[in-house]
DNA sequence: TCCATGACATCAA
DNA sequence: ATTGATGCCATGG
């Protein structure tokens, strides 16, 4: 019994994280607005925390608007990095060239 | 219904 | 870059 941040929303997003091409990552604000949710940003994240447990998504590819890794996302860099996106440091995405324009 | 929390965003200093 | 404050919306107790 997964559903329970309104699944509708759930499977809006979901289905945004999945289309993001490999390489790329996304800000929770942009797929917030996506989804038609720009002020859900948190929404995103509080549904992408829960993801994991609905299936397999891509949420290691989804940063926050300073291209900063989640706080409990140990490989998530690992992760990007295997998939080939720019990173300016340790803990942050060079957004200027890896964030996804949909 | 009210209050607290949150993998956020944006601005000011 | 870092910290603090404010907004925004949904969830859970």
């Amino acid at each position: 019994m997964a559903e329970k941040l309104t699944e509708n929303l759930i499977y809006e997003i979901l289905a945004v994280v999945e289309e993001i091409p490999r390489g790329k990552v996304c800000s929770y604000g942009q797929l917030a607005k996506l989804i038609g949710r720009d002020k859900n940003a948190r929404l995103v994240g509080k549904v992408l925390s829960h993801a994991e447990q609905f299936g397999d998504f891509p949420c290691h590819r989804v940063v926050n608007h300073a291209g900063r890794l989640a706080p409990a996302f140990l490989n998530q860099k690992a992760l990007l990095l295997e998939e080939g996106v720019p990173f300016k440091n340790d803990t942050h995405v060079d957004m200027k060239i890896a964030q996804w324009q949909a």
